[in-house]
DNA sequence: GCGCTGACGCGAT
DNA sequence: CATCGCGCCAGCG
């Protein structure tokens, strides 16, 4: 029972991730209560039959596109993220950083 | 039960 | 960057 309710959590954070936008296997299983378990999250949604679910938004914590380049489902991928603006190199998505914003808070004055 | 396989992640080297 | 090792764990021989 649990098992499947968990499932549902998973499925329900993937499609709150926002058009435009990409978030990771393992942010995916947090937000569902199970952080630790980026991999259940890999394997739903290698299973998953709902055609609406956003499942091109999810990549490796890295930004890396999870399929092997080349293969049919990566360009799939590349192909529905650029679609809807995601900026994709060499089968990667750069991730909001914010490095000048931390070298400023670790050296900010007290 | 045992070993292997993943749409993974992270820290250490 | 690239590699390793280890953690994680649901299926399938």
């Amino acid at each position: 029972m649990g098992k499947n309710c968990i499932n549902r959590q998973i499925l329900a954070a993937i499609r709150r991730i926002p058009y435009g936008t990409v978030s990771a296997y393992g942010e995916i299983a947090a937000l569902a209560g199970v952080p630790g378990r980026a991999r259940l999250v890999a394997r739903i949604l290698s299973e998953s039959e709902d055609d609406g679910l956003p499942w091109h938004r999810v990549l490796r914590s890295s930004g890396q596109i999870a399929f092997a380049p080349g293969s049919a489902q990566f360009d799939e991928q590349v192909r529905r993220l650029q679609s809807e603006g995601v900026a994709v190199k060499q089968g990667r998505v750069k991730r909001d950083r914010k490095p000048l914003d931390l070298d400023a808070f670790l050296w900010a004055p007290d």
